[in-house]
Formats: structure tokens, sequence, C-alpha cells
DNA sequence: CACGAGACCTGTTCGC
DNA sequence: TGCGAACAGGTCTCGT
């Protein structure tokens, strides 16, 4: 799904709108409509359907890869999984295939939740803590320190690839960002993280940090059939590029399946650990 | 605690 | 051309 680049850039674009949306805070909400159940995580259809009319929208936020909706009374909080996208349409534009969720607004504007795959899910409640208690820190935030980073990779003996894309380790990375991460930082995804030395935890800190701000700046990456503006795809170091050279050494661009997920690094630039 | 497999889903692309 | 397999930005749960 969308990472924490792709999520950034449409709280963004929601709070601020777009030269075809409006922005959203201070729309109210006249009714809400679930059309696939199992999308809405909380609570039941019908508490859904009776708390949300009548709520302002005060803020738009994101926190890992949760996009946070602060309304007066309630947060509504999104996850997008894998092929989730958010749009603000108006009453004009006929409904579209896999629209799961829709938030309606007064003046004729819609919240639309649409996702083929039906993975993402939103929540409804009073307190986001309930929800996000168990994400790790934020990557972009001024508490997350090269120090810290390497205290929290020392308290864990794990291979690096599943350890980043952990979000209770570290919130918002997802396999795009790790794998163009590591490389940046020229380390193994399978590299335990215990045996990782002081320089290359802050090596690796930058580099995370540096590919983060990189999406945000091209806000995000539209692959596959899912296209959402941003055209950081373009300038993928070693990710979906297998087989193609390393854009350090030339070397062949290699790919593994390392914890489920598709691995793609340059075995010259990131030595496997022995 | 760390890890692999399976589940949840649909759409596109690959390979024979 | 056609058809099944492989694959896709994520996360949860279960068994070892």
């Amino acid at each position: 799904m969308p990472e924490l680049p792709e999520v950034e850039t449409i709280a963004t674009n929601l709070r601020r709108g777009t030269p075809n949306q409006p922005p959203l805070p201070g729309m109210i909400v006249s009714a809400g409509s679930v059309l696939w159940p199992r999308t809405l995580a909380t609570p039941t259809i019908d508490e859904f359907d009776k708390l949300i009319p009548g709520q302002a929208v005060t803020e738009i936020s994101r926190r890992g890869k949760y996009l946070v909706i602060q309304l007066s009374r309630e947060t509504l909080l999104i996850h997008l999984r894998m092929s989730g996208d958010l749009l603000v349409l108006s009453d004009e534009t006929p409904p579209a295939p896999h629209d799961r969720l829709i938030v309606r607004f007064l003046g004729g504007y819609r919240l639309v939740f649409n996702d083929p795959r039906k993975f993402g899910r939103v929540w409804l409640v009073t307190h986001p803590g309930s929800v996000l208690a168990s994400l790790g820190p934020e990557p972009l935030d001024e508490d997350f320190t090269p120090q810290r980073f390497y205290c929290m990779l020392q308290q864990h003996h794990r291979r690096l690839k599943p350890l980043l894309l952990d979000q209770s380790f570290i919130a918002g990375l997802g396999n795009i960002y790790t794998d163009e991460a590591l490389h940046m930082a020229g380390l193994h995804p399978l590299q335990l993280s215990q045996n990782i030395a002081v320089e290359q935890a802050g090596r690796l800190w930058v580099s995370i940090r540096h590919v983060l701000q990189e999406g945000i700046r091209r806000n995000g990456a539209s692959i596959d059939w899912v296209y959402r503006g941003g055209d950081f795809q373009n300038y993928f170091r070693v990710y979906q590029r297998t087989g193609k050279p390393c854009p350090v050494c030339a070397t062949p661009v290699e790919r593994s399946v390392i914890g489920q997920r598709s691995s793609h690094y340059c075995p010259q630039c990131q030595p496997p650990p022995v």
C-alpha cells in the first residue's frame, strides 16, 4: 500500500485541498455509508451511521500509515493497506467500482474510500490511542535520534528487512522505502540488527529519513494500476529493478523473498552477512 | 522471542 | 490466443 510518504501526501491534499478538490477541514458530515461491511473495523455499521452525521472535520494528520481525521467528537482513522485510496468528489461524479465506504458532507462533496483488494480498514473511535498504541516512533520526528535508533537495533536479534517493516519497531516504512533505505545505507536485508555497528546504524538512520523525505517531496510513488499522482517511482534505486544495473556500481540488482516479501538489493553494495 | 505459513482480496502481468 | 501461475505499496493469527 501506500507507505508513509504516500499517506503524508494524501493527508496534505485533504487538509489543503488541490485544484480539483476543496479542503476537508470545516466540512460537516451529512451521512456515512458503508458499502463493504468488513471495511469498517469499528464500531458497528449501525453505530457508525448514527454517530457520524453532524460532526465537523477539524484536523487532518498522519500517524505511521494511518490517516487521522479529527471530527468534532470522534476520530476517523483510515488505513489504506495494499490498494486503498481516498478521494474527495463532488456529487456530479458518479460512484466507481470498488468504492467501499463513503462520508458525505453538506455542500455536495463526499470523501470516498476506494479499495479494490478490500484490505483497507476504517475506525471511528473516541480515543485514537486505542488503535495507534502499538506503533513505533515516527522516523521523521525530532526525538527519533541516531542514538535512539542504534539502541533500538541492539534490543532485537532480527533480520533488518522484516524488522524495519515491523510497525511496532518503527512506523511508516513499507516494502519500497525499506529496500531503498537499505540500499542507500549499504546494508543487506538479511543483516542481523544486533550486529550493526554504531556507524552503520547512523548511515541507516540517515538513509531512512532521506528516502522518506525524497518520497514526500515527489508526492509519493504511483505503481501498478494505483496512480496517486506522485512520481517517486521514477527514482527507485533498487525496488522492482531486478536485473537492472545498480545506480552506484552497475552490478545487476537481485531479488529474493525475505519474510514473505520480495526484497531488492545490490549484491555488491550490500554484501550478505557471513 | 523470531520466523514461516496461511488468510484476507482483486487485478495485472508473466510464462508456457 | 489462452490460461494458470506469480505477483502486487499490508497486517493479522497461528504453530513451531
